[in-house]
Parts: C-alpha cells; sequence; structure tokens
DNA sequence: TTCTCTACTGTGAACGCTCACAGAAGCATG
DNA sequence: CATGCTTCTGTGAGCGTTCACAGTAGAGAA
C-alpha cells in the first residue's frame, strides 16, 4: 500500500471488486447482501471474508436507483418554527425516531416546513420518491399535509391522533383522555374538589380528549362542573401562566387545577406564587407530558407521562409495515401517573 | 387519462419523458436542470414547459450514482444523548442548518452516535461516500471522530473550537473570550468587586476561554484573582446550582457570579435564593448563551448572546465552499451582551 | 441410464441520469 | 471557397446495483 490517501477520498471499493476478491459472480455477493438464500455457506462465508477485506459498503445509490426504493424515511416537522423551540417533546421523539430507524439502518431525513414555500419544496421531494416513507409531527391538526400525503400514496405515520378521523391515515399517540382521567382522579383522591383545568387548544383531538377526561372523571365523582374553572391555552408556558391567572380571579378558592401540558404548568406555578398561593399546600397542580420542565419546575410537577420512547417506536414499526404493504393502523399507548411535589 | 392512482405510488416521469415532450433530446434537458449553459432560449423554454407539464423531478440517486456526489450533507452528533436533551442549543443549530440546506436544495441527515456501535455503523456510511460532508457536534473534546473523517478525506465542520489546535479541521464558534469579557466588565460597571466565576468544563475550547476572558478583565481592572472565587462545572443545571452553592460556602460576600452557561446560571439562582440572597441586589448574576433557559428563569437573565442563527449558516457556507475545494477555514463570530433583571 | 428436482451460480439487461464526444449550423475571416 | 470559431444539439457509454433468466451440478427416483 504505498498509495497516497492524504486530501481527497479513494473510490470506494465495489461489489465487483468484492466478487473478484471471493471469487464468485456479482450476483452472488449481491444475494449474500440481501438474506443469503440460495447461497452456499462456502460462497457466503469467502464473501463475507472479502467484504470486511475490501471494506466494501453498498453503494445505495446504485440500489436504489433499480429498487426504486430509497431506503431512507423524512421526518416531517410543520408546526411553525417557534413551537420546535418551546416544545421539549420534539427533541426526545426525534430522537427516539433516529434511534428506531438506525435500528434497521435506515437514515433520517429531517424536514422542516415552516414557511409555505419550504412545504411545496418538500411536498415535491416526498412525492418524487426521495423517502420511503414519512413519520410527521404537527399538533396543528388542520393540517392539509398529511391528506395530499396520503393521496400521493406515501406511506405515513402521524405522531398524535389527527382531527378528521374519517381521514385513514396511521397515527401513534398517548392515550390523553385515560391520562387525564388519572391525573383527576388523583386530585380527588387529595380530597380537592375544586378542579381548574387550563385545556390544551380545543382544535387538537389532543386538547379535546384531555378536557373530556377530566369532565368524564368530576362527573362520576358527582363533582358538578364549573365552566369558570375550565380556560383553554395553547401548550405555551405564556398561556398556562395567564390561564391560571384567570382561574384565581375567577374562582379565588381554587383548591387543585389540572393543566394539559408540563410547560403551561411551569406558567401556572409562577401565576399561583405571584398570587401568594403555595403549591401543594394552598393549590395542588397536576400537568401532563413528563418533560424537561417537570422535573426542572419547583416544586417539581406531578404530572401523565407520555411513553415517548415507545410512541417514536410505534411511529417506526408502524410506518415500516406500512411500507412493506400493510395497511395504516392506529396505536394508542398508555400513560402514567407520576407522583411528583406539586400535588 | 384513464389510470387509477389510488393505493400505489405512480411511476414518476423521467428525463427521457420531458426530452420527448419537449421536443428535444437527454441532453439538453440534463443542460438545461444543470445551469442552462449552452442551451438556445428556445429550447430551454420547451424545456421548462415539459418539466411543469409532466412535474418532472429528478431522479437524485441516478445523479448521484453518476456524479459520486450525493447532494446531502450529515448532521452528526456525537454527544452522550442525555445531553441532547438538557441541551437548549441544540435545537436551534439543528434547525438553523437545516434551513440554511434547505435553501441550498440539500437534504439533512440526523445521525446521533450515543453508543459505540451507532459510531462504527455511521462513520461506515459517511466513509463510504453517502454524504458529501458532515456537520458535527461534539463540545466533548477529545472526539476523535473529528480526526477520524478528517483523515478519511470527508469535508467536515465543527461547532465550536476544536481542542487540539493543530488538527486542521473547519470551525465555527462563537467569540467564548471576548464574551465573558464583556460580561465581566459588565459586572464590575456594577460596582461589583468579588465576582465569583462558574466555568464550563475545562477540557474544553469554550470552557477555557471564557474562564481566560474573565481572568483578562479582572486583571486589567486591577482587581486581584481569587482562586476561591473560581468553580468549575459542567454545563448542567445541577452542576450550576452546586457551583454556586461552593462559591457561597467559600466567600459568603460575593457579589457577584459569572455563570457560563444560562442552564447552570439557572441552577445558580436556584442555590442563591436558597441561601436567601437576592438576585441581583445582593448578588448580581450573568449567564451564558441566551437559550431560552435565559428568559425562563426568574429574574430573567442578563447573558451573553451566542448568534446561533449566524453559526449555523456559517457552518452551512463554510461546508459547501470545503466541498466545492476550498481549505478549511475558521470563523469566530461575535457575541453580544444582553441585559435582563439578574444584574 | 435417464429423468426430474433442488440447490446453487453466472450473465446480460436495466434503472435514470451525466459526461465526453462528435457533429451541425451559423457567421466571420482569410 | 475553405477555414476556423462559437454556439448549440444528439448519442453512446457507463455509474453500481438488482433482477430475471439460463444454466450447471449433484442427488434421488424411475
Amino acid at each position: 500500500m504505498t498509495m497516497s490517501n492524504t486530501g481527497g477520498r479513494r473510490k470506494p471499493p465495489t461489489i465487483h471488486d468484492v466478487a473478484r476478491v471471493a471469487g464468485v459472480s456479482r450476483g452472488t455477493v449481491s444475494r449474500v447482501l440481501n438474506g443469503g438464500h440460495y447461497v452456499s455457506p462456502a460462497a457466503q462465508e469467502a464473501v463475507n471474508a472479502a467484504i470486511r477485506k475490501t471494506g466494501y459498503v453498498v453503494n445505495r445509490h446504485a440500489r436504489s436507483l433499480i429498487t426504486g426504493r430509497s431506503d431512507s424515511i423524512g421526518f416531517l416537522l410543520t408546526e411553525p418554527q417557534e413551537k420546535l423551540f418551546e416544545d421539549p417533546n420534539f427533541n426526545v421523539l426525534l430522537r427516539g425516531c433516529t434511534q428506531a430507524l438506525a435500528a434497521h439502518d435506515i437514515p433520517l431525513l429531517l424536514m422542516v416546513a415552516g414557511t409555505e414555500d419550504e412545504r411545496r419544496r418538500i411536498m415535491r421531494y416526498i412525492t418524487a420518491g426521495h423517502v420511503d416513507g414519512v413519520l410527521l409531527v404537527s399538533s396543528h391538526s388542520g393540517d392539509p399535509v398529511a391528506e395530499q400525503l396520503r393521496d400521493a400514496g406515501v406511506p405515513l405515520v402521524q405522531c398524535g391522533k389527527p382531527m378528521g378521523l374519517g381521514s385513514k391515515v396511521s397515527y401513534v399517540a398517548a392515550d390523553d383522555r385515560d391520562g387525564a382521567r388519572d391525573m383527576v382522579r388523583h386530585l380527588l383522591s387529595l380530597g380537592r374538589r375544586r378542579v381548574g383545568m387550563v385545556t390544551g387548544p380545543l382544535d387538537t383531538p389532543g386538547g379535546v380528549d384531555r378536557l373530556a377526561g377530566y369532565k368524564e372523571v368530576l362527573t362520576e365523582a358527582g363533582v358538578e362542573i364549573d365552566e369558570r374553572l375550565i380556560v383553554s391555552g395553547d401548550y405555551s408556558r405564556a398561556s398556562g401562566e395567564a390561564g391560571a391567572g384567570r382561574l384565581l380571579e375567577r374562582v379565588p378558592d381554587m383548591d387543585a387545577v389540572f393543566v394539559a401540558s408540563d410547560l403551561m404548568a411551569q406558567g401556572a406555578l409562577t401565576a399561583l406564587r405571584r398570587a401568594g398561593r403555595r403549591v401543594p399546600e394552598d393549590v395542588a397542580v397536576g400537568g401532563f407530558d413528563d418533560s424537561a420542565a417537570a422535573t426542572e419546575s419547583v416544586p417539581a410537577l406531578t404530572t401523565i407521562r407520555q411513553p415517548y420512547d415507545r410512541i417514536s417506536n410505534e411511529m417506526v414499526r408502524v410506518l415500516l409495515a406500512q411500507i412493506g404493504g400493510e395497511d395504516p393502523a392506529a396505536v394508542i399507548l398508555p400513560t402514567e401517573l407520576v407522583l411528583r411535589d406539586s400535588t
């Protein structure tokens, strides 16, 4: 080896080189690469040795050209961009999906559709077949992108329940309603009866379901639902602060509040502190998500854990199944009540 | 058009279809696609019309196969995984790079090398030529991945100054030293003289430079450097809390503290509050980064803004230049003092 | 032996594009 | 009229794979 390797990249070995080294044909190497059926053990071994020796790595472009698959998937974010920063859940979802895909040796392409222009470019990219499927994150529910992709025949899994139920697109979501029920039951078990709620956006299924769970448990328990105790937010910290403030004005002796996200709950804590309420003594606070915000706030938040690791795993599993020809599927995962200091 | 399009995806048009519709040859279409030199205006127009009519989108796999370029770049994260969550800067960097690349119509592949196994797989992927270049995020400085990539001849831009100066790898970083100087000057201008510091990890250039700036300004101002007022952290919230606590034990009448990251500064606020110090009356607190943490904490943090939007833009610019054959380059960007309530 | 079946292997074609090259057409110059 | 130059256009080859097909060898059955 006297070849210089400083500077430019050396031309990588091809399947042909491997075949030559192994003393077999391209076809045999290809078969070994794709599962090894109908290959003699001797050839199998020779090819593997040659691959190790040459450092061969398959050229995915050449493969894709003929198979028509790209063997990569897109992670598409259609949130308005600022949300990306405020939402602590996005991070963990992204990481989970990246790793779940890595296990299948599938690269993840990150796509952020902030502007209309970007949206168009990305749609063109996707529908041209440059990804085999799309993981879609968009709580923004009226999003036409899901339907567009579905109509284009692109395998798709959405994170969170989509608004239109008839739309027949796969999704993976936590059981919002059940989580809300658990939290409100917990608050009632503490003896609280004037339980407020700061909801999520009510044009999203998540927002609606958490509110529904809240109402359901109160009704079950014989506590009358007081509309003054319900105010809606948009998952942002600021809206949680404003919402809790409004609740206190309306019902000064509120003794518990269920806030539909941890970030909003952080805001609520601020409002409560400003109003001189002690948490949890005067007002118990329950959050939702179990994001980083829950442990960072003071006091640490009792919350409903969304199983983001499982959600990302399921999203990938369902997407790959769909790419493999299976029908769209909906997966609802159980949540878990996490007790901390705010209740 | 009686062709059904329910279910599977229709085979997309090729350059051949466009050529036929436009009444020209493949070569001419290809020339139009790649800049349009040596093409008559008439042909130019005919081809563009045909592209619009057919909805043609170039097949990147076929193109890559022949050009040897992949026209995609990798965003590689070699932090241990938990950091991804704690670091609010990661998000904004990732988004910035995605969008800067989108402007060049280049997809971004997200790669997370948490385990040794993942690291190996990713290196194989990269060195096989499946990306044209790599944006590397790794404050973890002894990271061999940068040198490995450089030795493999892969264009590379690192975020933040790398440790070994002779390593000849491109990087883009904020001017840590100058930022630190600004902050400490600001603290001194408030009349504070017992200025503590919680540093970043001192095996990273960022950590070292911020400390250097601190010492420099104090010396300049004739304030003796008191080693009891210096304690090191690791950018995590917890280490900021512990660090500030230790400083207070050693120097109870400390009247200001410069904390090398906003996240640590948040922790420091907690420690100060617990120790009964008012911020900023008793102790002025300065952070670094201007991350979300700075505005979320109470009081909001005076901090040094790192221009992340410019950093990501520059990273992409330098990387593309390097892919285009230019030499590695180092870019240092100016920081900015942001005044808020903590000083 | 001959036939069939199974297990395995090699070969040519094709995927959709770019690139190098050859040539055509137009125009100015000798 | 030949020559050269510039501008434009078409053609064939080839990038590294997979896939369909044809073929070989060996085992077992008739």
